[in-house]
RNA sequence: GCGGGAGUAACUCAGUGGUAGAGUGCCAUCUUGACAAGGUGGAAGUCGGCGGUUCAAACCCGCCCUCCCGCACCA
């Protein structure tokens, strides 16, 4: 047989039947959604969240990719009309720098183009590379309904953004204002709170200059700043209104050293903590957000010395052009010549940052579109309080709360290019604002055709609020939103809970008057597996796709050096993946990411795991091929149907199936994926593999005709089972398999549109085969450990004579003799005398002795007298511990009064069970 | 300052009151006809520390130490 060349190879390879596989799914159209009218079934939907256009494939997306798809397959196959409704998002900032950053070679800005020029550049860029995302989560096995892929700025889009826009517009949820904006100066647009980073730690200083009194009186205030060039734009300084030092100062002025101004001594009692530094502070509205409503308070004039570019402004005076940070230096030396400087001293503080740019946010007057938010968050809390949502892992539900309960409005106006234009026009005659859905040809308050568009853009996570129902058609009450609205789950990752989540609750809830979905999923961070976050410049970035199809040391390197990794980075990336990664597969990288806690916000991804689910992936592989091997030629066993088999193997496997099953749909409704995909794994190699496809080869030569039969059913139906099982998780090399199992006359065309097994449908729980194997697998074990420990060659057989009590433990050894003497190979003797067995020494020279719960043997003439007393003291030590605990808990009275009933009985059994087999170690120990 | 999370085997992590688990790694051994990407056997943990509740604590409560993450404030 070794001779003949294999059918099926040995070893699985992932990369050319995966694709197949994915090309045949989505070319059936298997994985769209029917809004047939006919079509009666309950539904199932789930929306993706939409990858930046300019997205590649990370480890992030991989492990939502292939959650959602676990979700949906599963879905799929209890038989919903299942919608995994898939699109791009256009990413506002991140593309418009892309885009750039290609200008940027031909030496050009998007200013040389122009704006709509620069539009359109973006669009064919748009065009040519940005879809690629979506390809490569094809790669990940993603079943999304691709027919009904959108875009957020698809020209259905822009209308539900205009729409939502002027509907909160004219219900006074959408207004224009001036006041302090977060200002990347190097992106030049404003930012909302959620964009800005607060670095913490940053070692800055706190400095002290002195204003002198103005008109005639003498003295000076001291003031502490960490930003010397925004006195430039003082115009209070403010004590507090009870600090008796101050008294003096009230309803002075104080003069500007640099520019002719007079500033006046303000009480406030909010802004000043007289603890802190000298007790007077200088009061910048135009440049923080504390003085900004001390003004406010105040009536305080706001001077605004920078411009958009982060320079200082025309009312800077002699420091105009200068850079806001050699600004600084040059003020201190400013007031040092005046010899007004009064002291400094190191502060740590922290620093607002572009989560873009990376540059520090300038705090900016400006005029923006905002957001009121409470009136929109208030049904969004009351929702997940009232459990019409549900977040999982339920703690994020108080960060949900305290973010909503404490809402700030949100910025939505952005000074890019790139994204969903402000419906919004400016009259050049009455200076009136027309807001439409239309583009409107005159101005609504006057008449005039001399209009102008608001040149802003709207924040990215606009349009993605809308994301549920946008893409089924919203405003048109179209059949797929009638259909699909709500949505039932939303999985993402926890960082966009506040950016994404909560807006689209909102917004679900305005436009809709029902929740956008029921539950939600956060998802932790996947992470390097010391639990660093990945990052091109550390160079221990994992691409899916290397993971996949592989890739060598040299292509790992080469790709981390042209990402930007570090010397460290590089060296790391080298030291770690010597060999580069094989092609793991799609199916193994899944398998990984699901075994992870969803309840861990860190996922640290380790190749090792990988590897470990690819062997998987080849363990199902050759357990399939052995099956179908010895199925080959009985084409009438068809795997539909659960058998009713007689023989302890079949009706065990069946037993443990069933239990496999039960566990895998826990966890499914449970959204505990690391469960049901670990029940799988364990029954599939542990059981299937380690323990039923041995005692099956013994089965299937027995030449017992009934045997055999009932052996090849339980055989391809167990296989077949957990197939389905399993596609959800694997559905690549399952349906690789799954074609090639025999199968019943109308079974359809893929094991995705199979039916999910369930438990209580495919068999019954024998509780009685899981008991009596329990026997077979002890006694088996001991005999290996015997063999292992006296380092008995297999090919000798051994004489082993035995002998229980129990009339059940003695019928499963005989009726599974066969079995037991292939497994453990021996020849099986009861022995009736079980004195001679307690006396061993008298009756069989040089005997191993093994105690099992009931069961007790020798196996004479084998063993080398010294590690046998070395296996017997190991075990009876063990056994001493396990014993000396039950002990110490049956002789305390209050355990034994008080535990239920239950859990001392079984205590109980447990002592006298450890106590015989304590008995017997001691025995055999004296003999030697 | 407010809030959340984490600390369990060498590593990465499961484990919400009843005798400590997995994957990887380690040691030994086996090319037994599905699989060496495998089989078999084995070693390895004062469950961060201290106290409390309980018949019983990795798990519940309190305090402490270390680390991570949000939010707010920071003249």
């Amino acid at each position: 047989m070794s001779d003949e060349p294999d059918e099926i190879p040995k070893h699985y390879a992932p990369t050319e039947s995966e694709g197949r596989w994915y090309e045949f799914w989505e070319r059936s159209g298997f994985f769209e959604a029917s809004e047939d009218p006919d079509d009666r079934r309950e539904t199932y939907t789930l929306a993706i969240p939409p990858p930046n256009v300019t997205g590649s494939l990370h480890m992030g997306h991989a492990c939502r990719t292939t959650f959602e798809d676990v979700l949906c397959r599963h879905k799929r196959m209890q038989g919903y009309n299942t919608l995994w409704m898939p699109g791009i998002d256009h990413a506002g900032i991140a593309t418009q720098v892309v885009v750039e950053r290609q200008l940027k070679k031909e030496g050009l800005t998007r200013h040389d183009l122009g704006r709509k020029a620069f539009v359109e550049r973006v669009w064919q860029w748009k065009e040519q590379s940005g879809g690629r995302i979506l390809q490569q989560l094809r790669k990940m096995g993603a079943s999304c309904d691709w027919s009904r892929t959108k875009f957020t700025l698809d020209p259905d889009m822009v209308r539900a953004v205009r729409e939502s826009f002027v509907r909160l517009y004219e219900e006074g949820l959408i207004y224009r204002d001036t006041r302090l904006v977060n200002w990347d100066v190097e992106s030049r647009t404003v930012l909302s709170d959620l964009e800005v980073d607060q670095e913490e730690g940053v070692e800055g200083e706190l400095f002290d200059f002195a204003y002198p009194l103005a008109d005639g009186d003498d003295g000076e205030v001291v003031v502490s700043t960490t930003r010397p060039e925004t006195m430039l734009g003082d115009t209070a300084v403010a004590i507090h209104p009870d600090d008796e030092r101050y008294r003096h100062l009230h309803g002075k002025f104080v003069r500007h050293p640099f520019v002719d101004r007079l500033i006046p001594v303000i009480l406030d009692a909010e802004l000043v903590d007289p603890e802190f530094g000298t007790g007077v502070v200088k009061v910048t509205p135009a440049h923080d957000p504390n003085d900004f409503a001390t003004g406010k308070r105040h009536g305080l004039e706001e001077i605004n010395i920078l411009n958009l570019d982060g320079t200082l402004n025309e009312n800077a005076g002699r420091f105009q052009g200068l850079d806001r940070f050699t600004a600084r230096d040059a003020v201190k030396d400013e007031l040092s010549g005046l010899g007004l400087v009064r002291g400094s001293k190191k502060h740590t503080m922290t620093l607002p940052r572009s989560q873009r740019s990376g540059t520090i946010v300038e705090p900016l007057i400006s005029t923006q579109w905002f957001v009121k938010m409470r009136p929109l968050a208030e049904p969004a809390i009351a929702a997940v309080r009232e459990g019409r949502i549900q977040i999982l892992p339920e703690e994020w539900e108080k960060t949900y709360f305290h973010w909503l309960e404490n809402i700030q409005d949100w910025c939505i106006s952005r000074q890019l290019w790139w994204g969903h234009e402000v419906p919004a026009w400016y009259c050049g005659a009455c200076s009136e604002v027309t807001v439409s859905r239309e583009d409107p040809s005159e101005c609504k308050a006057c008449g005039s055709t001399e209009l102008r568009q608001d040149e802003d853009v709207l924040d990215t996570w606009f349009s993605s609020a809308l994301w549920p129902f946008s893409t089924l058609g919203w405003p048109e009450d179209t059949p797929a939103l009638q259909r699909f609205y709500p949505t039932q789950d939303m999985e993402t990752g926890y960082d966009i809970i506040f950016f994404w989540v909560a807006r689209m609750i909102m917004m679900g809830l305005h436009f809709m008057g029902e929740v956008p979905f029921t539950r939600v999923l956060l998802a932790g961070l996947v992470t390097d597996e010391r639990g660093e976050k990945m990052s091109k410049v550390k160079g221990n970035v994992i691409d899916p796709l290397d993971v996949i199809h592989g890739a060598t040391a040299d292509e790992l390197v080469a790709k981390a050096e042209n990402a930007g990794a570090s010397k460290a980075g590089i060296k790391y990336l080298k030291k770690t993946y010597p060999e580069g990664f094989v092609a793991y597969g799609a199916d193994a990288l899944r398998m990984t990411l699901l075994s992870y806690s969803p309840q861990s916000r860190r996922i640290a991804l380790s190749i090792k795991r990988i590897e470990g689910y690819r062997n998987f992936a080849n363990k199902l592989w050759n357990a399939s091929r052995y099956a179908l091997m010895k199925l080959s030629d009985s084409e009438a066993v068809a795997a539909q149907k659960c058998p009713r088999p007689n023989a302890l193997a079949n009706r065990w496997i069946l037993a443990r199936l069933f239990e496999a099953l039960d566990a895998a749909a826990t966890g499914l409704e449970a959204y505990r994926l690391d469960d049901a995909s670990g029940a799988l794994y364990h029954f599939l190699w542990d059981e299937f593999c380690d323990w039923y496809l041995e005692v099956s080869k013994t089965a299937l030569d027995s030449g017992d005709a009934a045997l055999v039969k009932e052996t090849e059913a339980t055989l391809v139906h167990t296989l077949e089972t957990v197939l389905r099982a399993l596609h959800p998780m694997m559905p690549h090399i399952t349906e690789e398999i799954w074609q090639r199992v025999p199968k019943w006359a109308d079974a359809p065309a893929s094991v995705m549109l199979a039916r999910y097994p369930s438990a209580l449908v495919d068999a019954k729980s024998d509780k009685d085969a899981v008991r009596d194997f329990e026997v077979v697998k002890a006694l088996v074990g001991s005999l290996r450990a015997i063999r292992a420990e006296h380092e008995i060659s297999w090919s000798r057989p051994i004489d082993v004579y035995w002998h229980t009590d129990d009339a059940v433990r003695r019928g499963v050894i005989q009726s599974e003799r066969a079995t037991l003497e292939a497994l453990g190979g021996c020849v099986l003797h009861f022995e009736p005398d079980s004195s001679r067995l307690d006396d061993a020494g008298k009756h069989f020279a040089n005997a191993a002795v093994f105690v099992n719960p009931g069961v007790r043997g020798v196996v004479p003439e084998v063993i080398d007298p010294e590690k046998e007393r070395e296996r017997l003291t190991r075990d009876l030590k063990k056994i001493d511990k396990e014993l000396g605990a039950v002990e110490k808990k049956l002789d305390n009275p209050s355990f034994v009064s008080r535990a239920p009933a239950e859990v001392v009985e079984k205590s109980k059994r447990d002592a006298s069970e450890l106590r015989a087999k304590r008995e017997q170690l001691e025995v055999a120990l004296s003999r030697l």
